[in-house]
DNA sequence: CGACAACCGAACGTTGTGTTCATTGCCGTA
DNA sequence: TACGGCAATGAACACAACGTTCGGTTGTCG
């Protein structure tokens, strides 16, 4: 964690609050500015990968004037994680909606992971698949491996396993981002619940679950 | 793969073998600069993270003129990607050292790997960790899934498994180099040993295997 | 309508890149 | 040991992108 994300001066002092406004809505043309500069770097993106990005493209895509680039955005980088703060946030409340019904299994959250993969394809394609960039991707990584520790830490205690709970969420974690990246680039071929099948028996019974025929579980002819 | 690593005039036309010189050894400068480069790039990675890293850098730290870096290397990435591939290939060889062995889970592969890594933390401190770039980090990838397709495939056809090959193999190429990186990340706390018997646990049962207590297997005390 | 915040765009200094070209000094040969 | 060819070398150059500044313009909110 270093020192990303300086505010500058985020939302307009105070402007916004109309009616019964939402905590303090900024201006119009901020959010037009930075709805506009967030389609162009996604679009970007898309056509030639995060690394090959530049910020003179974003302007010239957006057609925004350079200084007002960086009245909202440190830098590139800051551009795209405000974006991902957003898209996080968003998941984190479908984990939180989830998260009662306590599965056993670590396939909960990759199965909401996917979900929300597939519902949001075009962002995720920009994020994880061969054109995304590191940084986003290791904040997913640290987002999805939290939860999966908040999620494991308190079976494992239980069960009074000796394997550290970090190595376990490690494993899961990296295990369901791999295949997500790797759907990505296959363009989303199967079904997300088809997937989160496959995962969830790949994690819950290892290698053995896999040499298994399929038989006993197959749900459909 | 695109174009990466256009050979450029690598290896001094005909100029060495004094002696009994073997096979077109390149001039011993050509030598010597490429391994000091190689070195400064090493040592600023683990310095400043690659991203980091500029090619003036390089060029300061191994006191060599600019022309001579663009002699031998396209660009800041030829050069980590040309370090890279002497490291992959001796890994292959401990692969194929091992391969005859034919172990049924695909902890063989990964506990090769950490292995590896251990004898050389160094390199894989600048490929894996925190500071790494992405642009090896995929390459190992790459490699490590095909290992791993290579090794996963004859078992899951003679299973008459359900799951297709990728999936299952990007499951647990991913899961290994996550572990990976993030023992890499601690500064190799566990023997490598250790770290590829919780491996080798998660990969094999599952989470079935991680909520037993390890009294069976544990070896010691 | 009037104040003010946000946007514009051009210009500038800086840093890093990749290439060019004359020079240097190894290398193998006589 | 002396010599000529040739690859390696580094200074200088042109270029691309960055991030900042500032006076002028336009949209928004009250």
């Amino acid at each position: 964690m270093t020192d990303q994300e300086r505010p500058l001066d985020r939302g307009a002092p105070f402007s916004g609050g109309v009616g019964g406004g939402r905590a303090a809505e900024p201006d119009r043309r901020v959010r037009r500015t930075r709805r506009i500069l967030r389609e162009a770097l996604v679009s970007l993106i898309l056509d030639k990968g995060y690394e090959r990005v530049t910020v003179q493209d974003v302007l010239d895509r957006a057609d925004v004037g350079r200084s007002t680039f960086y009245a909202h955005h440190r830098d590139k980088d800051a551009l795209l994680v405000s974006w991902f703060d957003d898209m996080s946030e968003d998941l984190r409340r479908e984990f939180d909606a989830m998260a009662p019904g306590a599965q056993v299994e670590p396939s909960g959250p990759a199965a909401v992971l996917f979900q929300h993969a597939h519902q949001h394809r075009d962002m995720y394609r920009a994020l994880c698949g061969r054109h995304g960039g590191t940084l986003v991707f290791r904040h997913l990584h640290g987002l999805v491996a939290d939860l999966m520790r908040g999620h494991l830490r308190p079976h494992l205690a239980a069960a009074g396993s000796d394997l550290p709970v970090e190595v376990v969420a490690e494993f899961y974690t990296s295990a369901a981002l791999g295949l997500l990246t790797w759907w990505v680039d296959e363009d989303f071929r199967y079904e997300p619940t088809r997937l989160a099948r496959m995962y969830q028996r790949l994690a819950a019974t290892g290698v053995i679950g896999a040499l298994d025929h399929g038989d006993e579980v197959r749900p459909h002819p």
